[in-house]
DNA sequence: TGTTGAGTGTAACATTTGTCACCATGATCG
DNA sequence: CGATCATGGTGACAAATGTTACACTCAACA
């Protein structure tokens, strides 16, 4: 196990043996789906390494990306699940490789009075989840469709460290909920007023992309 | 302290008698803010009696309904603020006359090893908000406006217990974060698909109303 | 080499939502 | 009674977004 530097850093011993003891690691590849739409919920996921983000989907099955998950991350509204043992309203997708940490629910509340270093942990992920929840509310209900697509790969580019980002217009559509022409309508204006240089399956976001 | 039988149905005696002696009783009337954007949060609401709503603001002023607090429920979002102190991102009005309990934070902690009663109840109340949140980003970034409107006229009714509905078409836009304009077309459509009828400051819902 | 499929550009049009302007009505209060 | 204000009805238009249709390019591969 690599990357757990930030563990160490904020887990006592105590609890950092438990977690190797009780937790199971799991690997990922790009694009493989780590938890899905309906499934029982009986483990809340640590992310050691790599990007995975998450969907919310409606009836007719069109997808909306919620936000991402990161190293040192968790999903705990994995965890508020886990006490009824409810299905899952949301799907989470492997962005990159991702290697993560399961750790059985029984497990998340002994160590909840065991260890002050896990609440504070805990508590804190509840209330980043919160924030990135209202976060996309406040994107979805206020922001038109061109600057939710600025802050789309404005976000890319923070994940991914570079300024040419790989991805179809097809994804960038399904993630921001809207359709393919749409987008390349969009792109197609921010290219015009020099601010990104659009290639196939690749955008590459210029200097002046960050204005305004 | 009245309508306490679902605490006294759900929380052992001792954590009654806590709750009793820490929590802090409040009362608000119809239209107080209950907590407001950028106040320090260090208590956790416990709805008594009575109905709040929760809102969030863009940069601009706008605001939007997040969702309804009613009878023993908790915002836990308040609570996974109080950890570190912080800023309140939403705003709560009592939509009716409102009675709470107001737990301080350090009890909250305490409690959640020691009554796992308690646990339960914060757990189930962080999940709660997670899918109320949810169904807030369904609402808004599939449904259509008319639908929006339909959902937030039915919430109502529910909430009230009556199909006539007391409120003015500037409220029901500020909710839904549009314009005045707006929602009276979208009311004037519904009225004479049959399914309203209009009054001044009243809308009453007819038996078609719950069609489709 | 030719075929196939994914990705993209673009026009034309429909629908939804936002905005402005103006008027009408009913409530309140001096 | 008359002034004022909150509420809401309505038309006209603008802007944003969705939809359909079709052409073109590039990469992969048989």
């Amino acid at each position: 196990m690599d990357n757990t530097a930030y563990f160490e850093a904020i887990f006592e011993p105590d609890l950092l043996q438990e977690i190797n003891r009780f937790g199971v690691l799991k690997h990922f590849k790009e694009g493989d789906i780590i938890m899905d739409y309906g499934k029982y919920i009986r483990m809340m996921p640590m992310v050691i390494k790599g990007t995975l983000k998450v969907l919310k989907k409606d009836e007719t099955g069109k997808e909306i990306l919620l936000y991402y998950l990161s190293s040192n991350e968790s999903c705990s509204m994995a965890y508020s699940c886990c006490l009824e043992a409810k299905k899952s309203e949301v799907k989470a997708i492997a962005e990159e490789d991702v290697d993560l940490i399961a750790i059985p629910h029984t497990k998340l509340d002994e160590w909840l009075c065991k260890y002050p270093s896990w609440k504070n942990y805990i508590m804190r992920s509840f209330n980043l989840r919160f924030l990135e929840l209202l976060k996309s509310i406040e994107s979805i209900a206020f922001h038109k469709l061109d600057d939710r697509l600025i802050s789309y790969l404005k976000e890319k580019q923070r994940l991914s460290g570079s300024s040419v980002i790989r991805v179809s217009h097809y994804l960038i559509a399904d993630d921001l909920a809207t359709s393919r022409v749409v987008i390349s309508r969009l792109l197609r204006q921010l290219e015009n007023d020099g601010r990104i240089i659009l290639y196939r399956n690749e955008i590459k976001l210029l200097s002046s992309f960050d204005q305004a």
